[in-house]
Parts: C-alpha cells; sequence; structure tokens
DNA sequence: CTGAAAGCGCTTACAG
DNA sequence: CTGAAAGCGCTTACAG
C-alpha cells in the first residue's frame, strides 16, 4: 500500500455548515433554494460555499430524494441483421436522430436532467433497460423505437415505469407518445406531385410494418384516390439509402414520372438510382422526401420533403416525461404534430 | 393529502437478507461477486434475491464506492453561430458522430458503464461540465472537440479530472488521446490521384486552426511535393456540404482535375458541385474524401475515402478511460490509428 | 467464512 | 426561522 496522494478531499455539506457557523439543515435549504431562511443565513451559507468550492453529491441526493435526475434515452430495435458496415452506429448516424438527439437535451438540459443513451436490441439490452431505471439510475425513459415488434413498450408500461415514445406503438398501450401526422404528410407529399403534374405516380414505402411508414402509405392513396387515381404503385425499402434506389429501379421500370419516397434518406437513394438512368429529376421523375434531415441537402436537386418539426417533438417527448414523473398518474397523452412541405428543387 | 397508492416499494438488501436469513453483508458480497462465500449462503441469498425481484439501488452503491459508474460524452464546441437550420442536433447528426457514439457505447456497455451525453458551447456549459463529473455523477469524461480552441481540455486537465480526447489537442497537454494518422491519411488521398492520372490536383481543406485539418494538409502537401509538385491549389472549407461545394467552385475555376476533401461531407459537396457544371466524376475531376462516413455513399459515384478507423478509435478511447478510473496514475498516452483507403467509383 | 457496526453525503419531518 | 436527529440503501474494515 503506498500512500495515496493527500486526496483532494471534496467539501461536504458539513463542511459549508461548519465554516458558515449553521446547521446543515440550513446549508441544504439554500443550496436547494427553499423559501424561508433568513438573509443573513443565506449570505452565510453562499460565502461558504463560494470559499469551500462546495458542490453537492449527486448520490446521496439521489439516494434520499429518489430522483437521479436523468433519464434514459434508449433507441430499440435495432436488430444486427439490419446493421452495415458501419456497426450499431448506424442508427444514430442517421440525420434523423441527430435532430431528435438535439431536440431532446436542449429541452432537457435547462431542468438539469441528463439523458444517458442506450442501444437496445438483444433480450438482454431490454431487461438491462428496465433494470436501469428499476435501480433507480434513471427516472424515466424516451424510447425511440426503429423496428416493430419491439417488445419493450410493453415491458416498460408492465413494469408501470414512466416511459414515452416517440411514434405511435404498433398496438394499444397506456403509455404517451409524439408523433407526426403521417397521414397528412402522406398527403401533402400526392399533392405536390399532382401540382407538378406528374401522370404516374409511386411511392416507396418504408417497412409497413411500422405503424408511421403504414401511414404514410395510406394518406398518400388516399390523396390520390381524391384525385381520381386509383391504383399507386408500390415498392418497399427498409429507410436505408441503397433501398431507396432499389426501389426506385422498380417503380422506373413502371413508368412513373413522380415518386414519394417515405423518408429522405430513401429519397436520395431514389434520385441516384433514376439519374443514374439519365433521367433528369425532377424533370422526367420528380421526388418528395419526408423529414427533412441534412440528407436532403446531400443530392441534388436538394430534396423537397415533407418535414418533421423534431426539435418541436421531441421537446415535447420530454416535457410530457417531466411532467409524469411529477405526477405518477397523469394519464398517457398522444401530441400529433403537423408536418410542412418544404419545397426545394426535386419536386 | 391523500393516500398514496400500496407503493409497490422496491426491495433492498435488507429484505434479500431478511428472507435468505443471512447478514447484509453476505448479501453485498454474493450480489457483487466477492469471493470466499460458503456455497449455501451464495445459494440462499439467489434463491432469495430471485424471490424479492431485488434490484441493487445504484445511488446507494455510488455514495460509498465513489463510482457512478457512468461517464459524460461531451461534444464540445458547437458554437451556435455555425449551426444551421438543424439547430444544435446538427452535429450530432454528422454520420461520423453516429459510429463515434456506436462504437463508445459498445465498448462501454459490457463494462457496465453508461455514456451520458452533453454538449458543450457555452462557458456555462463548460462549467457545467466540470461540475458534473465533480459532484460524481459521472468518474469522467470522452471528450470530443469540434472547435479549434476549447476550453474544455484544459479545464478539465486543471481540475485534474480524468479525460480523454477524440483527436490530438490544439496544444500539449497532460491527457490521452486517440487519433487517426492524419497525415498518412492525407498522403493516401495524394497518391491516389496521381496514380489516377490527375494532372493538376487541390484540396478543400478544414477549418485550418483544428489540427487534424492542418494535418490533413500537410501530409497531402508533402506527399505532393514527393511527386514533383511544388503547389496546390487550396480552398477552405467548414467540413460541411454546402462548403464543400463552395470551395470546388473555386478549385474548378483554378482548372483542378482531381481534389482532396477533407471530409467526406465535403467530398459529396465537391461532386454536387462539379456535375453542376456539368462535369463527370471521376473522369473530369476525381475527388476523394476523408472519413468514410455514412454520406460516401449518399452520392454517385460513390466516394472513395480514407476511412478512419472510428470503431476502433472509439474502444480505445474507452479503455484509456476505464483504464484510467482503475489506476489514477496512469500516464497519459496517445493511441494513433492507420487509415485506410475505400476504393470506390470517385476516385 | 460471517456478522455487527460505522459511515458514505444528503434531505426532511419534527420540535422548538 | 432554525437545528438535532433519523434515515435513504449500500460497502467495508474489523472482530470473531
Amino acid at each position: 500500500m503506498q500512500d495515496q496522494p493527500p486526496a483532494p478531499r471534496v467539501s461536504t455539506l458539513e463542511d459549508v455548515a461548519l465554516v458558515a457557523g449553521v446547521s446543515r439543515a440550513s446549508v441544504s435549504r439554500v443550496v436547494n433554494g427553499k423559501p424561508g431562511v433568513a438573509e443573513h443565513i443565506v449570505d452565510a451559507v453562499n460565502a461558504a460555499i463560494a470559499r469551500t468550492g462546495y458542490v453537492p453529491n449527486r448520490a446521496a441526493r439521489a439516494l434520499v430524494t429518489r430522483r437521479s435526475g436523468t433519464v434514459l434515452v434508449v433507441v430499440s430495435g435495432t436488430d444486427t441483421s439490419r446493421s452495415g458496415p458501419w456497426g450499431p452506429g448506424e442508427v444514430l448516424a442517421d440525420p434523423f436522430f441527430g435532430r431528435l438527439a438535439g431536440g431532446l437535451m436542449s429541452s432537457l438540459a435547462p431542468r438539469d436532467v441528463h439523458p444517458v443513451l442506450m442501444l437496445a436490441v438483444t433480450d438482454d439490452d431490454h431487461a438491462r433497460v428496465v433494470s436501469y431505471v428499476r435501480e433507480g439510475s434513471a427516472d424515466g425513459v424516451l424510447l425511440v423505437s426503429a423496428q416493430a415488434g419491439d417488445p419493450l413498450p410493453q415491458l416498460l408500461t408492465d413494469a408501470a415505469l414512466p416511459v414515452v415514445l416517440f411514434s405511435r406503438p404498433d398496438h394499444p398501450l397506456a403509455l404517451s407518445y409524439v408523433d407526426v401526422n403521417n397521414r397528412a404528410g402522406g398527403a401533402m407529399a400526392a399533392r405536390r406531385l399532382v401540382e407538378r403534374g406528374c401522370r404516374s405516380v409511386g411511392i416507396i414505402t418504408g417497412p409497413l410494418d411500422i405503424p408511421g411508414a403504414e401511414d404514410r402509405l395510406v394518406g398518400f392513396r388516399e390523396a390520390m384516390a381524391d384525385h381520381g387515381v386509383a391504383f399507386v404503385p408500390t415498392a418497399a425499402g427498409t429507410f436505408s439509402v441503397e433501398s431507396g434506389s432499389a426501389a426506385m429501379g422498380e417503380l422506373l421500370d413502371q413508368g412513373v414520372d413522380g415518386v414519394f419516397a417515405s423518408n429522405d434518406n430513401m429519397a436520395v437513394g431514389a434520385i441516384l438510382a433514376a439519374q443514374d438512368r439519365g433521367l433528369t429529376v425532377p424533370d422526367d421523375v420528380a421526388v418528395v422526401g419526408f423529414d427533412d434531415s441534412t440528407s436532403a441537402l446531400m443530392c441534388r436537386p436538394a430534396l423537397t420533403t415533407v418535414r418533421q418539426p423534431i426539435e418541436t417533438m421531441a421537446a415535447e417527448m420530454a416535457g410530457l416525461l417531466l411532467e409524469r414523473l411529477e405526477d405518477p398518474d397523469m394519464r398517457p397523452r398522444a401530441a400529433i404534430f403537423d408536418p410542412t412541405l418544404v419545397e426545394r428543387g426535386s419536386a
């Protein structure tokens, strides 16, 4: 055993109380901004805090308050078979997730709660998520599920743990979620395409077992029907760029001159595929995307796309969870946001 | 005051000890897998744990062990003036960051340590980072600094807090970091371009106050010099797609037929700009990128690029920090990784 | 190998 | 308005 270097022991509440000449209770009260403390005490304590460089110990506080001040942000359902050469980071690399994470952090930070990130793909992972909040490491979970059939929403509600979802769950569950009005978004895309004069439009869908992907299709179809077209050629993608290219190939073979891709990544894939065939966008084929992620600017022409107000949605997610933490009896709520069309060059 | 619903009180060590008929110390020992516990005790405890559904309380454990089991991942230096229409999430939306985050999580998760994410742009934010670890909420920090002149590395080392950086700091500091051999990477790009037969090559640099960006330039220039070319046209970008397009414009005006863009985003911007002028890549101009991020596949032709082994680098970052946490006297180390050229269509 | 006890650094009734 | 005291749920010397 060698001597530890003179361990720069961090000062505690007790130290502050000593130098301020008051009780620990008083220090605690001023540190937490509780009302009804005499001014001279407040001053003495603040001075003592400054002198000692005191910083409250979170673990100690958490132990008694039963609040960790952190929430778990879990990205769920990245099944390994789908992860490409870029590994598990691929979901996180989706520009869409960046906007979401940024939005979450912006609304959490001011309330002094911090997000811990977790990927959940295996059953073990799912169990880990549940444990993490049961052991009090996080107060609740913000879940973005990238896959159909995700068991986590169910697991979490069964355990009565506070959770809010991004996107409507695939079956009814007593939990809050935020979503964009996907049908309205699909309809906007359809309208745009017909207004442009497209005579034969198709759609590249996402995985149809994901509710949002299905809704975009339905909204698109209905709007087309309103314009008198009964049949819409369809090709399924997986939300990746490559899948967008492949699906576009199929659609092009059917002679479309306008396509709605259910997310931006697939839309850029579609544009690339069209250009590969010597077609020009939007003159030969128009394409509209969905999301308005950073990839919308990674192609020429830039993407006309249905924008999700992700930052706002993220803020609402955070708000719903925080509210639920205050009030355990809060009833689950859904917050649905309207998309907007952002017009750029592709359609 | 209404009655609280019969509060499903979570069971504690004490409960387990009671049902197992042993002391709390024994329960603690088996929970933590400490050696030298009689088998019948281990069994009794495990049975009791199963029966009670016991989950250790992290705050309590952290309070006594002085270990939170979490690390802070901070993305620093997103100055607001640079954040575009996508807000603060834009850094996170960089496909490059996705790979990094994925790699970090993969190596942290098995050791049961969890990353909390934090963006740091203002002075307040910087202070918040320091406080967060001083208050014991995190055991150390993994810092990726996206900006020159970031004060955080200095602040952290001054406070003697465990930290490891992604990228060499802009001035010498007693801390560990991982980096790619940027000069070697620049040289690879140069070699590729001359082998292709390019006669007039240029470079799109990143912000030159960032060490890595500077190194890529130096490596590129030196390799070109080795091939007898003394002057290399240069245009500066900011690592964004748009800046790549703009810089490419300048270079094209000078008649280049090959360009090295210091990251993939700028490389796709460059390709787009070339195509806007009716040029074809790689025949009229070849372009090679840097990173091998997901954006490398978002353009046609796909990007030939200098790949950073990000996942491996992330694992090393995590390893260095964890090692430092075990051994406070560990000397700072730098781990430099070799890039590789991945050949696709653009050069 | 096991247990009784102290202690980690806070907050919060409870008296006064 | 303030303080003494109990207690949050663990881990870890220390005896035995």
